[in-house]
This record gives structure tokens, sequence and C-alpha cells, in this order.
RNA sequence: GGCACCGUCGCCAAGUGGUAAGGCAGAGGUCUGCAAAAUCUCUAUCGGCGGUUCGAUUCCGCCCGGUGCCUCCA
């Protein structure tokens, strides 16, 4: 049993054999730190987060290494338009960016490199591309020959004829070939710039990845990750830049996550149908974002809703709510009072399928209905009055949510979480807590006198506020619909 | 125009050459004063037409429908 990727590179599942024994490199893009992150780069986060935890698990070392784009045409626009420094944009999008990002229990990366504390680098692999011919000057600019590399279009599955240059976008007359790319930009008056041996300019954006997972990963590394839009022409401009400079193959599997969609449409800056992150977590718990997004195929699209998110909250909640009473249930045991213990964790039926789901391309669909499957053993266990079944109710139930830890959720405290989830719920409601919990004792009362008819008048109305009550033997509880 | 991908129950979503996981919603039962929660049971032949095969939802071809990439984009 071991794991399988999807390698774009060769368009297949492919047995996962790291460079290095039980130590893994791993590169994933990040984001251009020029506005707020929407649902897709929270799915491109998520996607790699819970491989770089799976790799864990399977008792790897991971190096893994996220950038910053912190200089481009974007972040230039963005600043004249909000009348400020381009690096004041950049402050302000990389805090939003972890502040959205540690909501939804994405790791810190080993390293974060930004692009301009890279120019050293990336002027090295530019001077040796221009060295080798492989990159020529024209204007003060410094373009990529793309045919001086005959591996161009191997990754995307493009023929370099087929390619309809222009077609989309003019032609640029500074370089040889349409298809060239820019290493270096000549920067107009005004703009940010650096020195070069070919002029004051700044980096194109392909050469910060090639340069950074150089060298925080070396010439080869094991994964290189984003999202499926970064394919062409930005992965294989890395390739044709890296594998340039020193010969050999960058990276050994690609991977690419596949788009968030709105109405079967890719979410889009550009087509302006996004939401972003934090306008999500307005209406719904950011753990239900990360269920929701893990809940199909990585590399499939997934269409985002109201619906999806509601159908998430319902089963994030009983998730929770079955950890909860699973854990009450086997308070009063402890890993030191069970033989065994991780041993018996390790072999559990839901340990063994989550596995078999999670090493077969990281399939996280399976991995969830894994945890379905047993949250309804969890519950009927809990549920029993046997004590000898204890033992293996808590054995199960860390099994159980050590799966679903791998997978990023149980990060808080179900307590928290319900308590989080109510303050969302009732953030467009305002309900009065005073009259709930005024209408539940006035109810406790009827009941124990046996008034069931005013019982259910109190209910009634607490059923009109979408209050909903549970009579359990500890009380009566409360929750919102 | 080139190159990819997708079309599975009302909705979401896995999957396999031998007759289809899971979730939401729905129906019924248990439990409950009644509910709720929990639990049990039930609900699909996989876009269409051909082909290969003992057998296809799974492979091949065509058609229909949808999407993506060929510009920046997770």
């Amino acid at each position: 049993m071991s794991l399988l990727i999807f390698n774009t590179l060769t368009g297949k599942k492919e047995p996962f054999v790291p460079l290095r024994e039980n130590q893994i490199g791993m590169y994933v893009c990040g984001v251009t730190a020029y506005d707020y992150c929407h649902v897709g780069h929270a799915r491109a986060a998520i996607v790699f987060d819970t491989l770089s935890r799976y790799f864990q698990h399977l008792r790897y070392k991971v190096r893994f290494v996220r950038n910053f784009t912190d200089i481009d045409d974007k972040i230039i626009n963005r600043a004249n338009e909000e009348g400020t420094d381009w690096r004041e944009v950049n402050r302000k999008y990389i805090a939003a960016f972890y502040e959205d990002m540690e909501k939804l229990n994405i790791a810190a990366p080993t390293e974060e490199p930004k692009a301009t504390d890279h120019l050293p680098e990336m002027l090295d692999m530019i001077q040796s591309l221009v060295n080798q011919d492989k990159a020529y000057e024209s204007e003060g600019n410094i373009f990529y020959a793309v045919k001086s590399f005959d591996g161009y279009g191997r990754l995307s599955g493009k023929n370099i004829a087929d390619l309809r240059a222009g077609a989309r976008v003019k032609i640029n007359k500074t370089k040889r070939d349409p298809l060239d790319f820019a290493l270096w930009k000549k920067s107009k008056p005004g703009e940010p710039f650096w020195e070069s041996p070919w002029g004051p300019g700044r980096p194109g954006w392909h050469i910060e990845c090639s340069a950074m997972s150089k060298k925080y990963l070396g010439d080869t590394f094991d994964i290189h990750g984003g999202g499926k839009d970064l394919v062409f022409p930005h992965h294989e401009n890395e390739i044709a830049q890296s594998c340039g400079c020193t010969g050999k193959q960058p990276v050994r599997y690609w991977m690419h996550n596949g788009f968030v969609n709105i109405d079967k449409e890719k979410m889009s800056k550009s087509r302006g149908n996004f939401f972003t992150i934090r306008e999500v977590y307005k209406k719904y718990h950011p753990e239900v974002l990360r269920l929701f997004l893990i809940s199909s195929h990585y590399r499939s699209p997934i269409d985002f809703s109201e619906k999806n998110l509601a159908d998430a909250t319902t089963v994030l909640s009983r998730f929770y709510e079955g950890l909860a009473s699973a854990r009450k249930k086997t308070a009063q045991l402890n890993e030191e009072s069970i033989p065994n213990f991780r041993e018996k964790v390790n072999a559990h039926p839901v340990t063994k399928k989550f596995e078999t789901a999670m090493n077969d391309d990281l399939n996280t669909a399976v991995a969830v209905a894994c945890m379905n499957e047993e949250l309804r053993n969890l519950n009927s266990a809990a549920a029993n009055e046997s004590a000898s079944s204890l033992e293996k109710l808590a054995v199960a139930t860390t099994a159980w949510e050590t799966a679903g830890k791998i997978l990023g959720l149980f990060f808080l405290t179900p307590e928290k979480f319900e308590e989080e989830l109510f303050a969302i719920k009732n953030h467009s409601r305002n309900l009065d807590v005073g009259k709930i919990e005024k209408l539940i004792a006035r109810r406790k009362t009827a009941r124990q006198s046996k008034n069931w008819a005013e019982a259910d008048r109190c209910r009634d109305e607490l059923n009109a506020m979408e209050v909903v009550i549970e009579d359990t033997a500890s009380g009566t509880e409360w929750k919102l619909r």
C-alpha cells in the first residue's frame, strides 16, 4: 500500500518515491499580494496543507516552501489606485492573507520567501541563461528564448506549433518569438526598480519560483504544486528556466488542484465572480469552508454554493457533536490506561480505510466518507451503556479524530466550535439569549408539573426563533437551526 | 482554430471490466410525555448511439451538452 500521486507531467498516477528517504521537498505557488484572497486561493492552500499533513502522518520530514509574489504589475497598479507605496500594498494584503489562512487552520510552511528578497538569486539565473544564449536582451528587457528549450510544452501537453500566439494578447514586437517570456523587465519611469547588468528593472513573474525553489530545495526536488491555472505558462516557463539553467529536471511530481466554480464557471478576479474568504466567514465557519473544499477530489472542479456550504455545516456539526459525546463517554480513560493504545489506533479499521483513501492520490472525498461511516459506529457505541466497550470506543475515537486532524479538521474544541458557530448564525439574527433561557426555564417548570400544553407552547415559541431544544440526561440544551 | 477535461440518485459527491461509497434532502421504525439528537430501514443501472468483450457505468468511436487552457489568475 503506497502513496500514488497524479503527476501533471505524465498525466498518470505514479507511486510516490521521494528523492531522499524520509524527507520531502515541496514548493507551492502562493499568492500575489495585491488583493484579498478568494475561495480559489483557499482551495489551493487547503489541498497542499492537507498533503503536507498527510506526509507528516506518514512520518516524512517535510520542507515546505510557499512564496509571496511581492512585485508585479498588479501590485504597482493597486498602489497607484490606493495612492500608496507598493510595499504598503504588500504589507496590507500579506497581513490579510495570514488572517484568512490561520482561520482555515493552514499550518505555517517551513519557508515563505518573497521575490524581492531574492534579487541576487534571480539575477544569477538570468545571467546564466544569457551566458548560455538561452535568453537575450531587447531594449533593456531580457527574454527567454523558448525555442532554445526543446522540452517546452511538455508539462501542459502543448505543441508549440499549435499555440496561437497573439490570439488573445497583442504580440510584443520586442520579442524574437511571440512565445518568449520576460525574465527581466525594464522599469518605466516612476516604477520600483533594481539595478542589473542590463539596467534598472524588475524580475519577470516566473523567475522568482525557479530561483527560490532552487535556493531552498535544490536543483531537483519532489513536489511542486499550485492551481491548474498555473500549468501554462507559469510552470511551463519555470521548467524551461530551471532546466535551462541547471540542465536538470527541477521537479519530480507536479500537482495541480482544480478550480472553484460558481455556476459551473471558474471563479476568478477577471470575471468578477469571486467571493473573498473573509466574505464567506461572515456566514459560514472557516472550518466548514475547509470541510466543503475537501469533500471533493482535489483535481475536480468544485461548485461553490450556499447549499453546499449549508450541507457542510450540518456535517461538521455532527462531527463535533459526535466527537464531544464519544469523548464524554470515555473521559475516565486515558492513553496510559489502555495497553498498546497507539498501536491499536494505528491498526484500527478507520485508520486503515482513511490511509487507503489518502494513498490514492489524496482522495479526501473518500476519506470524509470513511469518517461519516465511522461516526455512526462511534455514536452507537457512545450511546451504549456497556463499560466493556469503552476501551474500544476510546481507541476508535482517537483513530477517528486523528484522521480528521490530518484533514485539518478538529482544530477547535467542540465547545469552542459550537460557540463560534452560534456567533456566526446569530450574527444576522441577534437573538435575545436571556429570553431564550427564560423560555427554557418556563418549559422546565411546566414539564415538572406535567403541563405538556404549556411546555409545548414554550417550545413552539423557541422554534419560531429557530432555536432547537434537546432534552438530555443532564438538562435541556439548545442551539440555532 | 489547437489542446485537455467533465456529464453518476431531487441536490452534492466517490468509484470499478462482473451489475454503483458517503453526505444533504425525503419516507418509515426505535427512543421520547411530545419533540430534538442518536440509531435502524428504504430510495439510482451511471448523457445518447454504436463497437470491443462471456460481461461496460468503467475500454474504443461518434454524437449531444458543459467547462478549462492557449493573456494575468490558486
